[in-house]
RNA sequence: GGGACUUUAGCCAAGCGGUAAGGCGUGGGACUGCAACUCCCUGAUCACCAGUUCAAAUCUGGUAGGUCCCUCCA
């Protein structure tokens, strides 16, 4: 399968680390409030990912983090009137929710920055022992300089970066570029170090955690596009300082969601939260509703975008339920296939989700009209689930009891025999049961 | 100033050198006891200009829009 990889802006072939293993680590929130419906684009793309890679065959650990000591967690702290911690603890509780509410499932490990720290202190050390990093006063910075390719994730030189008027000039730091390990903090939570109390810097506990739970390098590193700098350059400088490696064998970011065509932002305060957003759409809805537009490229929400999901996922459900339940009244038994060529084919190229909704759509219209015209159809249901498998899209399928079949049975007699007051009584029944 | 992405029918959106998938919507039709569901038909020469090529929406150069990134934002 090949996958369009960040770093050399190219679609590569997939060759993983260990074979029949895939590791992903996608970064995660701070919490320090509620998520908005950007931060769950990469939930639902990655999810997706990793939902393939197991179509595939593959054992999938997929790890993302939560950012649970940061400078916003303080503030927050302090405009809530709660303690760091508290603050932490009520926006991964929230996050989780929202994760739950979107019906994402493939998360395997969420690590924290709490539980990190240790790792993070002897990481840095490391880095200042073999003299990547330097401690000023009690902040240590990163010495970018010392890694030469450094900004080839964003196709950025030193010199580019540095002519951008926007660097600020830090008096502590050796170049503009450094950034920070270690932050030397007094107010609010702050930790002990070898350096004095603080709390780590941003960039740090992704590689920390990636290398403490996966080894110095991972297949998939993924993210949304606005992390590619300085986040995840600044990721990939300190694993080839001590790993010599781009941390990642693949680099994926997926494009951000706009409202209006632009971006939503704080600042605009255009951003819409998660766990509103869901009470308007189900999960279904939002989840088709993405995937019509290639995950690399930008998303702008519109109603009539999520309208128009709402009547393919309708169309999706009804499909698939009719063959449910005419498998169960005909007691169709029939061998489940788990591969289809042609799902692969499309997925192949960098997860081309828009086209596997057009076969979706093409399967489910062969699956109406077979059982219409009495024809097999178990094949094409069988690919049908595969493929909402790997969309992470969650149907409710009746299973009907013995009474159900009987109820169902003799609504077609009555239909046959023209009673249709009966008829039409038995269908309210059904339909009250959620079969019809 | 540097970098990335992007411009395809009313809207959304595939396409990666061989003469434009698909969805929604619109309009028409079929099926049906009624309803729901379902099915069929219906539209664009791909922002503009120049070049490469037997052949370009697809490659190259330019012009004009749009979005994002350039120190903490998914």
């Amino acid at each position: 399968m090949k996958i369009y990889n960040s770093l050399s802006n190219k679609l590569e072939e997939f060759i993983p680390i260990k074979e029949g293993e895939v590791s992903i680590y996608v970064c995660g929130p701070t919490v320090y409030n509620y998520v908005h419906i950007g931060n769950m684009r990469p939930a639902i793309t990655f999810d997706m990912v990793a939902n393939y890679f197991k179509y595939l065959g593959y054992k999938v650990r997929y790890a993302s983090n939560f950012t649970d000591i940061n400078p916003k967690i303080i503030n927050a702290a302090k405009e809530l009137a709660l303690t760091e911690r508290e603050v932490a603890n009520k926006f991964i509780k929230a996050y989780l929710e929202d994760i739950a509410a979107y019906e994402c499932t493939c998360v395997t490990d969420r690590p924290t920055v709490l539980e990190n720290l240790s790792n993070i202190i002897a990481f840095i050390s490391k880095l200042i022992e073999l003299d990547y990093a330097y401690n000023v006063d009690g902040d240590v910075y990163f010495r970018v300089r010392k890694i030469k390719d450094y900004g080839k994730l964003s196709n950025n030189t030193i010199e580019e970066l540095e002519s951008g008027a926007r660097v600020e000039i830090d008096e502590k730091k050796e170049d503009p570029l450094d950034f920070a390990l270690w932050r030397k903090t007094t107010s609010g939570e702050n930790f002990p170090s070898p350096w004095g109390r603080g709390i780590p810097g941003w960039h740090t506990e992704c590689v920390v955690m990636i290398n403490n739970l996966f080894g110095s390098k991972i297949d998939i590193h993924g993210g949304g596009v606005d992390l590619k700098f300085p986040h995840h350059e600044n990721e990939i400088v300190q694993s080839k300082a001590l790993n010599n490696n781009y941390l990642a064998n693949y680099w994926m970011h997926n494009g951000h969601i706009n409202v209006d065509g632009t971006k939503m932002s704080k600042s605009l305060n255009n951003f819409i939260l998660a766990k509103d957003f869901i009470k308007k759409y189900k999960p279904n809805v939002i989840k088709l509703a993405m995937f019509k537009t290639h995950y690399r490229l930008p998303f702008n929400i519109s109603d009539d975008l999520f309208n128009e999901a709402i009547t393919l996922n309708d169309k999706i459900y009804n499909s698939l339920k009719q063959a449910a339940i005419k498998i169960q009244v005909d007691n169709i038994e029939y061998l489940p296939v788990n591969k289809d060529e042609k799902i692969e084919e499309i997925m192949d190229n960098d997860f081309n989700t828009p086209n596997l909704i057009t076969y979706l759509i093409e399967l489910v219209k062969e699956l109406n009209s077979n059982i219409r015209a009495g024809l097999p159809f178990t094949l094409i249901y069988d690919k049908i689930n595969l493929i909402i498998g790997i969309l992470g899209l969650h149907y409710k399928i009746p299973v009907m009891s013995k009474e159900d079949l009987e109820i169902y049975q003799n609504w077609q007699i009555a239909k046959k025999e023209k009673n249709y007051l009966e008829a039409d009584k038995l269908r309210e029944i059904l339909i009250s049961k959620d079969i019809l």
